[in-house]
DNA sequence: TGTACATCAGTGAACGCGCGTTCACTGATGTAC
DNA sequence: TGTACATCAGTGAACGCGCGTTCACTGATGTAC
């Protein structure tokens, strides 16, 4: 099946791909709900009728960037909640430092995330929370594996995932607002965020006593 | 110093608040980033060059909606922190039950704050930030007078308020989104938030060992 | 390989519309005496 | 209390502008033979 693109097509995803691109830069500094059409295909260099091609409308467009900001984030959910070796407190640091990298290298698909997770388009929440159900899923499912997990019940293995899944965002999300800011306040970032994901450790080990 | 206004500040007064009404609902589907002044006062009924008497612009009627939403909030902190009498358990119910209450009264401020908080409008996220920080600073007074907190430093009193901020606000937007959702479903979402507080408190019950 | 036709990504003109902002105004309310 | 003037919240016309969407088009690419 390995099967070339034609000119054509190849050509079409590539500005499709420039539409997407464009767009993420626009959003840094507004909403998807203001986003105009216009703006995007200026942005890029091809004609506004040039953007049905390839969208409906920029809620569909938003739709399509959920899948390019979470869809690829899947395999590092392993890594993240059970992966490796090491105690508690080298798990956490790998952690944070996994999100910390993450926001380096793609702050402006978390932004997006985080703004539009509870933005006024409402396509675009609920593909944002569909995803987010997905990873809670797939982190429960690392979570169950855990012998420290020995007689949890569905409903709290998910409880946790939840708990996990938001405290990934948050932390995120804090990242972001650092990304500018001099090394100190993003150290103090990353320690606040070790020290609550231990809290929820100790928690977790000590749960439901 | 009981002064009553004359009738032209009291006129004055009344419409300021029928635009900030006005937006308010406006803004249940879309983000402020969109909202135009014109919509604004069509809503209200009133010339769109009235809107210029109240606000220099929408950026600016935002910062007034983050006074209004969570400025009479913080007399609430002390009862959900460490409000009255009962055990961890009770205590939390009762919390939980405020937040519920919360949402159920004042729905479009908490759908306001949960979307502009990482919106679009820099002005408006500033003035959540600064809103929530108090918020995160009257609790850690409050968990600082918390015979649990013996031994405590400041930066994880600090660290911990965050996480109680921080879940409150992931709570009141789950019941947001259950807001029209059959009991069952609220009932559920208040189970979870219950179960993630208590493995919180177990967490700082034995922290940091 | 070469030819004739089909496809379709991107174009550019045109449209009606609502936007934010300006300006001089009006008339009810407030104030000084 | 009555009068004369000042204030100022809200008005309505006007502006230039960018918006989303339609439509018939063009010309490079793809396909059938």
């Amino acid at each position: 099946m390995s099967h070339t693109l034609g000119i054509r097509q190849a050509q079409k995803q590539k500005t499709r791909q420039a539409l997407l691109d464009a767009a993420l830069g626009l959003l840094e500094e507004q909403s998807l709900s203001s986003l105009g059409l216009r703006e995007v295909t200026r942005a890029v260099g091809v004609a506004p009728t040039a953007f049905y091609r390839h969208f409906r409308s920029t809620a569909d467009l938003g739709v399509a960037l959920v899948e390019e900001a979470l869809g690829s984030l899947h395999p590092m959910i392993a890594t993240t909640v059970s992966g490796g070796t090491g105690d508690s407190a080298e798990r956490i640091a790998r952690a944070v430092d996994l999100i910390a990298r993450h926001v380096d290298t793609h702050p402006a698909h978390v932004r997006f995330i985080a703004r539009e997770r509870h933005g006024g388009v409402q396509p675009v929440r609920e593909a944002i929370r569909e995803q987010l159900a997905r990873f809670t899923e797939e982190v429960k499912a690392e979570l169950a594996k855990d012998p420290e997990s020995a007689g949890w019940s569905d409903d709290d293995l998910l409880m946790l995932a939840h708990l996990y899944v938001d405290q990934m965002l948050i932390t995120a999300s804090l990242f972001l607002e650092a990304l500018e800011a001099p090394p100190e306040e993003r150290e103090r970032v990353a320690q606040v965020a070790a020290r609550q994901m231990r809290l929820i450790s100790i928690g977790r080990h000590h749960w439901p006593a």
